[in-house]
RNA sequence: GCUCCCUUCGUCUAGUGGCCUAGGACACUGCCCUCUCAAGGCGGGAACACGAGUUCGAGUCUCGUAGGGAGCACCA
């Protein structure tokens, strides 16, 4: 039989970094297996569900690259399906119609928690078949086994056993003409031919119920695997107050898909030693039983170690449009200065990320908007920083314009006036960047092309001497 | 309150009864390299929550304790 998997996210928000992760598991269980990905939206609460949210889920998908084979589904579109298949349960004896109103249903809920007891419906209206009425608060509950237990073999948390005893009848279509979660994810699972159930650990607790409307409807229960939760760096549950948590912030940080999908796999799940997979790496070696059941810190220093490792090796032609989109996004315009790829290449060392490559950046694409006089006073006003930079001025003036030539130049400036490099590289860096930190000085000239090279210089020169 | 789940360096993890004086990675840190900043190379400190038991032998199995988490909705 095939594997098929789904990611079901409910449109109430952005996709977030533990939706994602699920996401890649999902994908990765099905890419390994040969299988198929399905995408469902979960929208059926229609208070919270927006198009918004909807589309911001399938942007973060496309941009991670976690393609789908089917969908999306969307439940609001599947009313009529989850209304049929609740008025067979209800023919068959296996569901009934129950008229409390949630104030009752909350009474009795702490009067349970009084006596110490879970806070279950009491099943009043179960057995007592009373003809069908209409009443604003007429919902149909499913008749949950009152003996025995259900056990499931989750393949990352093991065996989990529950008695019936602590299940009650709950409610599988509202009041308002809606069915519930419980009700719409059997539903669609089954008709979808879903035979992995991969999802967030919260749901663990629910499984059980689930498991039990299955052998109700006389489906076969899929495999489950619950993931465990991710949580801040203190051990929190994530919250937008304390990091990011959307996938598109990541992208607008400047964070690469595969370094963030490269980080999400392994935080959970590993491969003895290993830290770096490509995708076809991961698709080859991702085993959902292997993925561990405690919950895991969301650490961006390590992502940021991640995605400085594939600035510096992914090749620097395909890395440019990504990060000229960040270029233009900053509001800048690469017309006047550096090919994005050689930026890349002078940079990758020194950033994490292409956010702050882009801040770095500036300095070739734009004139020196700030002068740090601590690094003039140190480099530029003095007889040496003078000499130095005049030299330069005419000798780069005619050299040929590649980083080798102006590094020769360099060091033909140093062995003329008996200096050692840093004497002559931090004048020239002072007056290419008004600052004291830059990549190499040959390349810092390169870069910033030689007309306007020269023109600092020269700038410098007046600024040394005035 | 009840039910279920979890627990190896600060963090992510390796470990499936002897290979563990517990390995790797991030972070931290010392030295080297060096035109600045990085990057890189070579080192360093740092963990089996606790207590019983099973066993010749336990990080690995069992049971308790403690701590943490999730759920107990006409939300997903």
């Amino acid at each position: 039989m095939t594997v098929r998997t789904r990611f079901a996210p409910s449109p109430t928000g952005f996709l977030h970094i533990g939706g994602a992760r699920t996401a890649l598991y999902c994908w990765l269980e099905s890419r390994r297996r040969g299988g198929e990905f399905v995408l469902r939206i979960e929208d059926t609460d229609r208070e919270r569900s927006t198009d918004a949210a909807v589309q911001a889920i399938l942007d973060a998908m496309q941009w991670l690259g976690l393609n789908h084979d089917e969908g999306p589904f969307y439940q609001t579109q599947r009313l009529e399906r989850y209304r049929q298949v609740a008025d067979d349960l209800v023919k068959a004896g296996k569901a009934y119609y129950a008229y409390e109103s949630k104030e009752e249903i909350e009474a009795m809920r702490e009067a349970a928690m009084a006596k110490g007891e879970k806070p279950r419906y009491n099943g009043y209206y179960r057995e007592r078949n009373e003809p069908l009425r209409d009443d604003p608060n007429r919902v149909i509950r499913f008749k949950n086994p009152t003996e025995g237990s259900v056990v499931f073999d989750d393949k990352v948390k093991g065996r989990i056993e529950w008695a019936n005893a602590e299940l009650d009848d709950l409610v599988i279509f509202r009041s308002d003409g809606w069915p519930t979660y419980n009700f719409a994810v059997v539903v669609d699972d089954i008709d979808m031919g879903i035979t992995e159930v991969i999802r967030g650990d919260d749901h663990v607790n629910n499984t059980p119920r689930q498991i039990n409307i299955y052998h109700a409807l006389g489906a076969t229960v899929p495999e489950f695997a619950h993931l465990p939760m991710i949580l801040d760096k203190e051990g929190k549950k994530l919250s937008k107050r304390t990091s990011a948590v959307s996938v598109m912030e990541y992208r607008d940080d400047g964070f690469l898909p595969h370094a963030l999908l490269n980080y999400l796999v392994r935080l959970g799940w590993s491969h003895g030693d290993q830290e770096i997979f490509s995708t076809d790496e991961m698709i080859a070696l991702f085993d959902i039983a292997d993925v561990n059941k405690a919950a895991s810190r969301f650490d961006t220093e390590k992502l940021a170690w991640l995605n400085q490792h594939y600035l510096k090796t992914d090749d620097p032609q395909t890395l440019a449009p990504e990060f000229a989109w960040h270029l233009a996004r900053a509001g800048v315009d690469t017309s006047n200065g550096p090919a994005p790829a050689d930026v890349i290449v002078a940079l990758r060392d020194r950033v994490h990320t292409f956010k702050e490559m882009v801040e770095k950046a500036m300095i070739w694409y734009g004139p020196i908007v700030e002068w740090d006089d601590k690094a003039v006073a140190k480099h530029l006003k003095n007889d040496t920083a003078v000499a130095v930079l005049q030299q330069a001025k005419t000798l780069l003036a005619d050299c040929e314009w590649k980083p080798e030539p102006i590094h020769r130049v360099i060091e033909r400036i140093a062995a003329t006036l008996e200096l050692g490099m840093g004497k002559i590289a931090q004048p020239l860096r002072v007056a290419l960047t008004g600052t004291q930190v830059s990549p190499s000085i040959d390349h810092t000239l390169y870069l910033a092309g030689r007309a306007e090279a020269l023109t600092r210089i020269e700038a410098a020169i007046g600024r040394a001497q005035g």
